[in-house]
DNA sequence: TGATATATACTCACATTGAGTATAATATCA
DNA sequence: TGATATTATACTCAATGTGAGTATATATCA
């Protein structure tokens, strides 16, 4: 990957490639799937062919036709084109996008979904905070020391303080890319230190990615978690029929934490994003559960899904 | 795929040139203000140079070398690639942005900096609804009877009465875009009949701009609306040292709608975002106001502005 | 039968928010 | 000089929203 950035006299100055690169969703069985290739090593990205009509459509036709799903919701993330990313000197604009689909139970086994908190094990805290955090915070906090003027330790110090949630301050789930960027900066995950050498510090656990992908999925989670709390995207996520506390599995898969139960339901139903399709769920233990389906029809007049999501403290 | 390698020799396959357009926004004055062009017909806009280490350095180095101001903030809206977009057979990526700058007293008149609401006179509720604003939604009641389909028909009165705030829904200032894009297709705006013929509806009152500047404006203020609701972003507008009331003036100017002035204190105090400079302003008028500074220490602690601006009803 | 698991209804304390009243401190002008 | 206008700032209050918990209903399974 080096990048000459060198024009020669017949590439003109206005010559760029274009990529798109999609963070494809899907939940599967409460789990937060992101389609992947290369046996995750990557996100699926490919060329933005000219003769398409739009970036959108560029993207769909393509997902589409390879991953046989159909999108139910695009969403554009962030345009790239750092020196870095360049291929035979033609400088490449990478446009990435977030993209959410059905689940679909046929293929939950194979292909390339996988289960997003392998890349990030650290941001699932339905089950309390994961085991290896202390050690991340440890690790993190040598590295704040390691700073070398005082105003530097300082700033790492509060960062870290932020975005892990220390000193009595809440967890904050929407602040995985900042997390992510620390532990990049401190070298402890296997993208920081690659095309360097020598910097051979322990790393912390999780899958890495090629290039920036890893980066890229940590934005479209991060707006996914952000998204979820004031847009009723999760339905698109959701089978046509589905129980209340389906749902809710869903939402707790996608923000990595709890919610609770009763006002989960108080709030789905005064905002009457849902209605009940008049079948009941196939008993999956206790008293079974009526089925809804999402109104679509509300998806304009409400905005909102609820200024918050009702989280439970511990 | 960019990960399995980029095999094509053949550049001219992939030519693209990429374009940076900028909404460059200030507010001086009490008054919302855009960097324009060519009269105000414009945005300003240039080619990504190819040595540029990155897109949002490409933008700060030729926004400020253009203009002289020193870029607060800078977002990315949106990256388009329509297949107008193309000049001598050259598909055109441009990438948007948002950018805010301090106001400059003594550029206030001259150059290219207009008050946003000349492009968008029926988003300014400050004074109460717009006078013209009743002969607009009586124009697009009168388009939704042109649907062909019944159920367009119904599509387009629904759609209507969210954005404009009809039959006792609140008025949202954040859906600038949805109601620019309905007076587009209802062919209410000079854009939306440029380059066809014979459509010659009366036009709604605003200032229109070339290709599809005025619709990126308008998801600049959208976004810039959104945002000032949960990020101190406000302040990155503002001169060193303001009263509250300059404050509040400069929150309002960019809503479009009045804020309580007692609650907008309450919820700026409460939030620590600023501190007494210890001097006072020089009188406007009534009992003199402290004046404030912006605690920038702050910023990436207090993630929420208020999850609400404390607006007024009437 | 009772243990267990899920569904669902309701209550309650507390924080947030929209709105308004009251009072203080200055400038302006008749 | 004093009335009036204008802005600043401190409080109060009702309505609503939010986090948390209790209670009860309806299943399965040992």
């Amino acid at each position: 990957m080096t990048a000459t950035g060198r024009q020669s006299e017949d590439i003109p100055a206005h010559a760029f490639a274009a990529d798109l690169i999609a963070v494809l969703v899907a939940v599967t069985a409460g789990r937060p799937r992101v389609m992947t290739i290369d046996h995750g090593a990557a996100l699926p990205s490919g060329p933005f062919a000219h003769d398409e009509r739009s970036l959108q459509s560029g993207l769909r036709t393509w997902v589409e036709r390879q991953t046989g799903h159909r999108l139910g919701y695009v969403e554009q993330l962030y345009t790239f084109a750092d020196r870095d990313r360049a291929t035979n000197g033609v400088r490449v604009i990478s446009i990435s996008y977030l993209a959410l689909t059905r689940e679909n139970r046929e293929e939950a086994g194979k292909s390339g979904w996988l289960d997003w908190y392998s890349y990030f094990p650290w941001e699932d805290h339905r089950s309390g905070a994961p085991r290896h955090l202390p050690d991340i915070v440890a690790r993190l906090r040598a590295w704040t020391k390691a700073a070398t003027v005082p105003a530097q330790r300082h700033d790492r110090l509060r960062r870290v303080a932020i975005s892990f949630g220390l000193d009595g301050r809440p967890w904050n789930e929407e602040l995985i890319l900042q997390r992510y960027e620390l532990l990049y900066e401190a070298a402890l995950v296997a993208e920081a230190s690659r095309g360097r050498r020598g910097a051979d510090a322990p790393l912390v656990s999780g899958q890495s990615m090629a290039f920036d992908h890893r980066r890229i999925l940590a934005t479209g989670i991060a707006r996914l978690r952000a998204k979820i709390k004031y847009r009723p995207v999760v339905f698109e996520l959701m089978p046509p029929s589905f129980t209340l506390l389906e749902l809710q599995h869903a939402v707790e898969a996608l923000a990595g934490r709890l919610v609770h139960k009763q006002n989960f339901r108080r709030l789905i139903e005064q905002q009457e994003l849902v209605e009940e399709t008049g079948a009941m769920a196939a008993a999956t233990g206790g008293r079974p559960a009526k089925l809804f389906r999402f109104r679509r029809e509300v998806v304009d007049e409400r905005a909102v899904i609820g200024t918050k999501l009702p989280l439970t403290r511990a």
